[in-house]
RNA sequence: GGUCGCGUGGCCGAGUGGUUAGGCAGAGGUCUGCAAAACCUCCUACAGCGGUUCAAAUCCGCUCGCGACCUCCA
């Protein structure tokens, strides 16, 4: 995918990131080109995969096609969280989250942690999101945890209890600023902290643990240095993003409700156990709200990717699909909160629709003939595929991409239905056109066409109902042919005559 | 309560000192046997009130409304 081309418009266009940590739009500079390693927080897996998760994983897989797209070679690590994650209910038990469902459906754990990673991947794989380079588990590195608590443990910042480890964020604080990349004040913290029971063990409400002496009862536990236990709740990331990426790596993303504690704790993690930052860049991809609320288990609100694509939740008047929720989160910049109703759905699933309708005109465009240029329009064409470079590295702002695209759309299908004439644009333009514009729905935004069952075959049906219809309308036999039109228009597809005399259909 | 952010046309959503975002919906037109699709045209907004500026939706202040985090969370 490597085109000189596209290293001409990086060059244009170099990427800017906002940096959660600086709050600000920064030159991206990999530490070590062409490679990049990109970091995001996985799923916990103790539970179906829902809209918020959708949302993370389309926006960083777009951030790891499109770094792929100009030429990067990414290694990209999204870790599955199978052990570690207290539950709020049983905090004070130390349960662990996978534990308690384990128990409760008289499971092994790791029954529980495999079934819900494989309906994960599932549904990953309907959004068109691009597998991962190495996809880690916690309980698959617990000796890279237990090192990282030892370095930790010797440069000072953390302290043994009771058999359990805990970070001294007051130790820690005296050395390096806590609460950059979430703004928190420590002050702040200790005068809003719950408390908790089990928490005597802790010089300060605000340590968090690094390592958890386990109960007797509890099934998933490790033996260490300290006790037989269960890793604190930010250290996998640190463990295996600096087991892979290396210290400091380039890019960690996540969704802003990571920010804190968790991503606090894992630069604190990284500076108490290596002395330096984990991290160059943080992205932070922002929340879900539906009909203008927290998407939340109490509100009953809460939709999980099986829900959404089958439509079997009181919310949803209809199924929507895969496709149609990411180019609904393509709309919207990462950054933004973004609100989930029926009919932003309905309007993402017909922008899709169109968008797809265009991608197979164009396939069909050929370019034959001698050019009669028409200046403007050819410069018109050029400065709009050269945005969708400007767009993309421009803090990845797919709203914007997707709008070219879509003015693009608007010359490629007067082009095909001759409303343009189509060699008013040169060859390498249209050609430049032609590569982007599939290029970047198909491999930078990840929207592909979602038709079913044996394409070949429904083509060849769908061809003799046509040419039906076509003697029937060279008869005028009108009747017949409305018919026809009519009833397959039932079943959901629709013809369209052309004015080349072809018949095309497409599924509603 | 603390911290941070947001309020854009009928709906969703970009943008953010002077110039068309885009999608969906709606109106008119071209094309068509009729449709559909496509294309063209129109609908042109920035919560309210003040202030800064030659110029503000964009900066500042206040008011109102909403959200996120502070506890597992994408």
């Amino acid at each position: 995918m490597t085109q000189p081309e596209h290293r001409e418009k990086f060059q244009q266009f170099p990427i800017h990131i906002f940096n959660s940590l600086s709050r600000n739009k920064e030159l991206f500079t990999p530490l070590n080109p062409p490679r990049v390693g990109l970091y995001n927080c996985g799923p916990t897996v103790y539970g179906d995969p829902h809209l918020g998760h959708a949302r993370a994983a389309v926006n960083f897989d777009v951030v790891f096609r499109y770094l792929q797209y100009l030429g990067y070679k990414v290694r990209y690590v999204r870790n599955i969280t199978d052990v570690g994650h207290l539950e709020d209910e049983v905090a004070e038990t130390g349960e662990d989250k996978i534990e308690k469902k384990a128990k409760l459906q008289q499971l092994e754990p790791m029954e529980i942690a495999q079934r819900y990673t494989n309906t994960y991947r599932h549904f990953m794989h309907l959004l068109n999101i691009l597998p991962p380079s190495i996809e880690p588990t916690a309980s698959g590195h617990i000796p890279e945890q237990i090192y990282v608590i030892k370095k930790i443990i010797e440069n000072g910042f953390a302290y043994v209890m009771n058999g359990s480890v805990y970070f001294d964020v007051q130790a820690y604080a005296e050395k390096y600023p806590y609460g950059e990349l979430s703004g928190k004040v420590l002050e702040e913290l200790q005068s809003n902290s719950r408390v908790l029971e089990g928490q005597e063990e802790k010089k300060s409400a605000f340590d968090f643990a690094l390592w958890k002496k386990a109960k007797p009862e509890h099934i998933m536990k490790w033996d260490s240095p300290w006790s037989v236990g269960v890793p604190g709740w930010h250290l996998e990331c640190t463990a295996m993003s600096s087991k892979y990426l290396g210290i400091p790596f380039d890019l960690h993303g996540g969704g802003m409700d990571l920010k804190f504690p968790h991503h606090e704790g894992e630069i604190a993690q990284s500076k108490g156990a290596f002395g330096c930052e984990p991290v160059n860049y943080w992205m932070h991809n922002n929340m879900l709200t539906i009909n203008g609320q927290k998407m939340s288990k109490s509100l009953g609100n809460f939709i999980t990717l099986e829900e959404l694509f089958t439509g079997k939740h009181a919310l949803l008047e209809k199924e929507y699909s895969p496709m149609t929720l990411r180019f609904f989160m393509l709309q919207a910049h990462y950054g933004s909160q973004i609100d989930f109703s029926n009919e932003a759905l309905l309007a993402a699933e017909k922008g899709y629709k169109r968008l797809m309708n265009t991608l197979q005109t164009l396939e069909k465009l050929q370019y034959e003939g001698t050019t009669s240029l028409d200046t403007a329009l050819d410069a018109e064409i050029n400065a709009l595929t050269t945005s969708c470079y400007e767009y993309m590295s421009d803090d990845f702002n797919t709203a914007k991409t997707m709008a070219s695209l879509f003015e693009l759309g608007v010359k490629i299908n007067a082009f095909y239905h001759q409303q343009l004439p189509l060699l008013s644009i040169s060859s390498e333009t249209f050609h430049l056109l032609k590569s982007t514009y599939i290029d970047f729905v198909q491999d930078v935004l990840g929207l592909e066409n979602e038709e079913s069952g044996d394409q070949h075959q429904i083509d060849s049906l769908m061809q003799l109902l046509i040419d039906m219809r076509q003697r029937a309308r060279q008869n005028k036999d009108f009747a017949t042919a409305d018919k026809i039109r009519d009833d397959l228009k039932e079943r959901g597809i629709h013809l369209k005559d052309e004015k080349s005399g072809n018949t095309t259909y497409t599924f509603s």
